[in-house]
RNA sequence: GCCCAGGUAGCUCAGGGGUAGAGCACAUCCUUGGUAAGGAUGAGGUCGCGGGUUCAAUUCCCGCCCUGGGCUCCA
């Protein structure tokens, strides 16, 4: 028979080969390197047998495609041995996520760190066995009896979603089988990379009103080496926390009397005033009114607004005199109240009002997680009040307003996505239609690609989110902007139109950076602390190198900062070498050298952070360069 | 909110039923040194909070709070 491979050439083979014999056909090292095939685009396993006319590519461990099939053989020998080792637990589902793969079981007590050791010295026994891993096909029913004979429940209501009468496939290795579809690597020999992560808990189908199934997280990698890589970026990520770096450079903290608030140190403090004031200023430039709006304001209003009914175990509530507020979880009723003020015609539209407004949310204990999700966070906010007609044109400005932003601080790799319609929700299936393809094309129009996520919009309209990652990889919602027909309205928000009739306003709620805390998070880690110089809390320091040159380090010190620098003197009785480490290790981009030849020249010695000598200039010299540093976001 | 692991000096961490340990940081003194750690001395703790067991608890047990990793959630 004949197959086709990928490169357009083809290969005659008697009939009954299987993939494996391909492989083994073109070469001895390609059949011990091969782990799986795709044959006609369907992923198979080396044993599968090949029909005349097949277009089939190898998969070797060398390619991502084989290090999924690795990892995916690798959760089911982590399952055998759990089973093994822990008679009792019953097999949910395992897949392969990325750098790894997981496993839930139904145990009766959660497994420690002392377990994942017995179970990963049993998963090594077992790849040392070189079990064969081979596939059966069974009746969907003798399937379903087959687990429920060994009393795995959950496998049997995996395989009960299957339609009746289907086949389905069992992978075998040794006693042990799984439902699966595969394909697996032909035996557990290939499994060698690999090491188990963390415990978890999970509930089964991931509904929290469901039972607590027990978690295991692994890694696996087709080689030795790449799994010491990827331990060691593991590492170098921990130390890019923005949590360990706020302490080591003394940004902000938390304790236990305001759980998810945050307590900003002045250099944590200095970060975030750049950042608003940079915000404020594009803000300005691109036709937006900053306000200011009550952090407590009666509860009367989040009923009209719709927020009482809804999330009212989520807001923080106060009352005095027999009346009751809630702390503003959103700024958007009190930006509806100040739109209300006065008369509107269609020629203030779009009117844009922006707040830094501080929200409280009481969030569920369990997701808070240090600057990234908190109870109390500031938003970049801002609502637009529009026509109908120019939802489009706002969402274009906004979407190029969010590159500009995210450029200018150092993000390039922005992650997009478009949630429409809930299956809850206010507005006519008509203005649904219209608000969903005006993001789309708003999307399309500037060429970008962006995910789906069905179902997931607001109740009161679809949105855009746009997100970044923090140093593990986590992706984190930033910007948003969301297309509301339901608070206006509710709120009694009115324009005149060109016929003197009064129309109700369409609302784009929005923010850039989302969170100013969850931004200044992703910061830190993005640049690992060593912020440029327009964003370093501390953009230089003086340092003397004996007390004769004490007072001109003071001065030198005392000019830069008249000229709006952020820059302090340490005149310690310490060595130079000392406080130029000392310095260097806080982050600051510039240590300014002044010793007996800078004070009677009047010049400082400038040094990097990275050690670099920038050269010699006098103060003046010092000024412009530093100026134009900051000026160009360097 | 759920599961697991933690909470000891300002920070990083060790320890362990019987007066609490280190390094760094800090203070004082000596040293005045030219670009990543000069030396000496010293100060510092209700071992997260509340109960229990015990002659004795920071250590063992229970409850709670907070932090971390996931799960669920995220207007």
């Amino acid at each position: 028979m004949n197959i086709q491979l990928p490169d357009g050439s083809s290969r005659t083979l008697a009939d009954g080969a299987t993939a494996y014999d391909l492989a083994a056909d073109i070469g001895a090292g390609l059949a011990r390197a091969t782990i799986a095939a795709t044959v006609n685009g369907k992923q198979v396993d080396v044993s599968h047998v090949l029909s005349d006319g097949d277009t089939v590519s190898l998969i070797t461990e060398k390619s991502a495609e084989g290090v999924e099939v690795i990892r995916h053989s690798m959760s089911h020998l982590m399952a055998m041995a759990v089973q093994e080792v822990f008679p009792g637990a019953q097999v949910t589902i395992g897949p392969v996520i990325e750098g790894g793969f997981y496993y839930d079981f139904a145990y009766e007590r959660a497994f420690t760190p002392e377990d994942l050791s017995k179970i990963e010295e049993k998963m090594r026994q077992l790849c040392n066995q070189k079990l064969p891993i081979t596939r059966e096909e069974w009746d969907r029913d003798a399937a379903i009896a087959h687990f429920e004979g060994m009393g795995e429940i959950y496998k049997a209501k995996l395989i009960g979603r299957i339609p009746a009468g289907e086949t389905v496939s069992l992978y075998r290795q040794g006693e042990w089988s799984d439902l699966c579809r595969g394909p697996h690597v032909p035996n557990t020999g290939v499994l060698k990379h690999f090491k188990l992560m963390k415990v978890s808990g999970a509930y089964w189908e991931g509904n929290s009103d469901n039972e607590q199934l027990r978690r295991i997280y692994g890694t696996a990698w087709a080689s030795k080496q790449d799994l010491n890589d990827y331990l060691h970026r593991l590492e170098e990520a921990e130390k890019r926390d923005h949590r360990k770096l706020a302490k080591s450079l003394d940004l902000f903290h938390l304790q236990e009397e305001a759980p998810g608030m945050i307590f900003w140190h002045p250099k944590g403090w200095s970060v975030w005033q750049v950042v608003e004031n940079e915000i404020r200023s594009v803000m300005n430039q691109h036709g937006y009114k900053e306000i200011k709006t009550p952090q407590v304001v009666d509860r009367k209003l989040w009923e009209k607004s719709g927020h009482w009914e809804k999330f009212r175990d989520d807001m923080f509530t106060t009352s005095t005199e027999n009346r009751e507020y809630a702390i503003k979880p959103m700024n958007c009723p009190c930006h509806v109240q100040v739109y209300n003020q006065g008369l509107h015609s269609y020629r203030d539209l779009p009117l844009r009002l922006a707040e830094f407004g501080s929200c409280h949310r009481n969030e569920p204990s369990g997701t808070l997680h240090g600057l990234m999700r908190l109870r109390n966070f500031v938003q970049d906010d801002a609502h637009i009040f529009c026509a109908e007609s120019q939802i489009e044109s706002e969402v274009l400005a906004f979407i190029d307003l969010v590159f500009e932003t995210y450029k200018k601080f150092g993000f390039e790799d922005v992650i997009i996505f478009l949630s429409d319609r809930p299956e809850q929700r206010v507005g006519t299936d008509e203005q649904w239609d219209k608000a969903e393809s005006s993001l789309h094309e708003a999307l399309k129009a500037k060429g970008l690609e962006y995910g789906l996520n069905p179902g997931e919009g607001a109740f009161y309209g679809p949105k855009i989110e746009f997100s970044l990652k923090d140093c593990l990889g986590r992706v984190w919602q930033c910007g948003t902007i969301q297309v509301d027909f339901s608070m206006p309205g509710r709120l009694g928000a009115e324009y005149v139109d060109e016929e003197s009739n009064k129309q109700t306003p369409v609302m784009l709620h929005r923010a850039v950076l989302g969170s100013m805390e969850r931004f200044i998070g992703i910061l830190i880690e993005e640049y690992e602390g060593k912020f440029p110089l327009w964003l370093s809390p501390v953009q230089a320091v003086v340092c003397n190198i004996s007390d004769s040159q004490r007072e001109y380090a003071d001065s030198v010190a005392k000019k830069l900062q008249k000229c709006g620098f952020r820059v302090e003197s340490d005149l310690r009785n310490e060595k130079v070498g000392y406080k130029v480490r000392a310095h260097t290790l806080q982050r600051v981009p510039l240590i300014l050298v002044v010793g007996d030849k800078e004070r009677d020249e009047n010049t400082v010695s400038v040094r990097s952070m990275s050690g670099e000598n920038i050269g010699t200039f006098t103060v003046d010299a010092c000024v412009e360069m530093m100026k134009n540093k900051v000026q160009a976001y360097e």
